[in-house]
DNA sequence: ACGACTTTGTGCGTTCGTTCACAAGGGCTT
DNA sequence: AAGCCCTTGTGAACGAACGCACAAAGTCGT
């Protein structure tokens, strides 16, 4: 292991796949589970199993970061914790702002994932006056009118909305013209952004429906299962 | 509208793509709240605009179910909401165990979403024996003792895990032996299952991620907006 | 110092998904 | 009944992503 490493300006290529990044933060939590086990070293197959991939793509996707792996060895564990963590962006703090304490949003107030990676929970903000004040996670719920002000105030770029969907979409274009700029959207409807702003949803009926469809047709096959016989 | 239909055995070519299988739900969202608007007819570019993709991409999606809408007209509402639910296997009941009942669980069992549209929460189970007992939305918590009854029981095949990590491999395991055939994962580890058994993973900080690894670059590209510019 | 061994990084063929653009087809008006 | 207009359904071009398989490149043993 040489001492001194070339440190690149970021994502070398200036275009990372969309498909690898989603992998990245996959990577990233494999090897800290890793590190925490005390492996220095890992090969491209050994973190491919641990990640649940193929192995390469795995390689493929970390070669768009840079050349980060030694020939014959593979990769050390602690530098690549660093570059893919670096590539994410989670070498800084990002505050973010969370809409709505509901059920969801109470669990994410109090998700340690979110507060273990870099982020921080800056400020609960909840249209619902009884709320107010209230303490989440030893943090305050805000009355919806102070939005703004807590968006300026701390700096936030990062909003997640767990509001209902009939006031998600407004609720949206108050937060973007706050200037948030990245929404992750727990609220069923499909928001509508201006360009330059970047919106992830997290649908839970949705996915629940993917896996009926396919339990359907496994259930459809295993009664049916000469479908392909034929003469 | 001719008033008889043709009714298809489900799934015409028996082969939907996955991309189009994880936009039916989406589909049918904006299908229910168009006909809740009271419109009967739609178009391909109406609705398209209303879930937020590309027209041709919707016709696609569609054309993949069977030929159901009309050349000049559209599609009717009602006859499509329900050849969406049908293929997506809405028109039965799903039974459903939560395993894990901490603060995400929790808001997972009162969550409205997936009650309205045919899953039905069957059973809350926790490892922790102080919870056992305790009424969920109107649901008691099962001790993880009675996991495999339950599912026995009630008939269950998916199964959502909101459990920590370190058990999350273990708790699947035992799912998949009692019978389950999908899981929804909450945990951030990916799960290792056998062949046949469905896994889709939410997950959360990954999401966050993602958006800060976008955020990052927006940043980057504010501060030297002359990266391209060449002589 | 050298060769055998290991593992990375990647060129290439394949598969999957998206989008364009238009022919086919149904309704509506005259 | 005939033609116009509208929208579907799809062929085909394009592009993104995947995975194989291998050359390049580094390590380790002798």
């Amino acid at each position: 292991m040489s001492g001194s490493r070339v440190e690149r300006p970021l994502a070398r290529g200036r275009g990372i796949p969309e498909a690898t990044v989603a992998r990245l933060p996959l990577y990233h939590r494999s090897l800290v589970a890793l590190r925490e086990r005390g492996v220095t070293t890992v090969s491209s197959e050994e973190l491919a199993a641990a990640a649940g991939v193929n192995s390469a793509k795995l390689r493929k996707d970390l070669s768009h970061l840079g050349s980060y792996g030694t020939r014959g060895v593979g990769y050390d564990v602690d530098y690549l914790v660093y570059q893919v963590a670096r590539e994410l962006g989670l070498t800084q703090d990002w505050p973010v702002v969370i809409v709505g304490v509901g059920n969801l949003g109470h669990a994410l107030a109090n998700y340690d994932g979110f507060t273990s990676r870099g982020f921080r929970v800056a400020a609960l903000v909840d249209n619902d006056e009884a709320l107010a004040g209230e303490l989440v996670n030893g943090l305050p719920v805000h009355p919806l009118a102070e939005l703004e002000q807590l968006i300026a105030e701390h700096h936030v770029s990062i909003a997640v909305v767990a509001a209902p969907a009939q006031v998600a979409q407004d609720l949206c274009d108050r937060l973007v013209a706050a200037g948030i700029t990245s929404v992750l959207n727990f609220a069923p409807v499909p928001l509508q952004v201006p360009e330059g702003v970047d919106v992830r949803k997290v649908d839970l009926a949705s996915e629940l429906q993917i896996l009926a469809f396919h339990e359907q047709r496994k259930q459809m096959s295993s009664l049916t299962p000469r479908t392909e016989a034929a003469g």
